[in-house]
DNA sequence: GCGTCCAGGTCTACC
DNA sequence: GGTAGACCTGGACGC
């Protein structure tokens, strides 16, 4: 049995642009049939009693959503609503980073496709976890690392598909399980410290949406986590909406030396003066400056 | 087949 | 505060 729910389509709102913004439609639970440009995720309720995979794409003026599996309640439908809201960034604001992009012959592209808005899990939990295992390892290391998480702490729905697991989940296994069944190596302490802290309450990464705290406190707070440093805290940093770090790992450093600096090393001060015009945008300027190639296989 | 390098870094000890 | 060295994994590459 399927349901269909519709979501309007914002305004300046790309769904391939948003979809293929970085790599986590390549990470489990997220599954891109690129063919037909339809993404599914494994969504579960407030409790984790009610599990369902869905599919989204877009129609002409909407975005649609077709629901497999048991019929749902009509509070797990708010929820998975709300959950692509949040994935697809469709209540963010871009206008102030596309007025100054627009003026920019390089970076008027990102505005003219209403690029910018960059994909994320429903939380903030499962975004920190998926983070920290793109560290210092390739994307393929990166993309196991996440399927062991799902396949083997998440929960099964009807149609055997995985949920990414919950803090609770993930604090009932040893740091010995992360390393022999995760693959996770020297992060496997990382992850069952991480995921006892977020089950008891101690962190709250969610808190990290709203928070008052200034970008610099919070990218502090987030260097607290084990396994959490420069680069990843910016990362996440861009996944809850602030921009103004540059979050620079050795693949983006490649690709701006290949594109602005003639192949040669320069010093990420040079990046980062490269990007000042944008202000507190100036993480995503670069970041979409360095991704605009992989539209064109789009 | 084997050894080495390195990839979407971070932590710790030491200065 | 800055830096060197260790840390897991697994694919790519050279021999």
């Amino acid at each position: 049995m399927k349901q269909t729910y519709f979501l309007e389509k914002p305004a300046n709102f790309s769904f391939k642009y948003t979809v293929f913004s970085h790599g986590w439609y390549d990470l489990q639970p997220f599954e891109l049939d690129k063919e037909n440009w339809r993404l599914s995720y494994v969504f579960s309720d407030e409790n984790n009693i009610e599990r369902t995979a869905a599919t989204v794409w877009e129609t002409e003026n909407t975005l649609r959503i077709e629901v497999s599996g048991n019929r749902v309640t009509e509070t797990f439908k708010k929820k998975i609503l709300r959950d692509v809201r949040h994935i697809l960034r469709l209540d963010d604001d871009l206008s102030e980073f596309y007025k100054l992009a627009k003026p920019n012959k390089e970076f008027a592209w990102i505005a003219g496709n209403n690029a910018g808005r960059l994909l994320r899990s429903p939380t903030v939990f499962e975004d920190l976890v998926k983070t920290v295992c793109t560290t210092n390892c390739s994307w393929a290391l990166t993309k196991k690392m996440v399927a062991n998480l799902v396949e083997k702490l998440g929960e099964k729905t009807v149609g055997g598909k995985n949920t990414f697991p919950t803090p609770e989940k993930m604090a009932n296994v040893t740091a010995e399980f992360y390393r022999a069944e995760i693959r996770a190596g020297y992060r496997a302490p990382y992850f069952a410290e991480l995921a006892e802290k977020v089950a008891s309450g101690k962190i709250n990464p969610e808190s990290w949406l709203q928070t008052n705290l200034s970008t610099s406190e919070l990218k502090r707070e987030m260097k607290q986590i084990k396994g959490v440093g420069n680069y990843a805290a910016e990362n996440l940093l861009k996944l809850v909406g602030r921009y103004d770090g540059l979050a620079l790992d050795s693949w983006l450093r490649a690709q701006f030396y290949k594109k602005h600096a003639g192949e040669k090393v320069c010093a990420d001060k040079d990046i980062e003066s490269f990007y000042e015009r944008f202000g507190d945008w100036r993480g995503l300027a670069l970041w979409c400056d360095m991704t605009e190639k992989w539209f064109d296989k789009t």
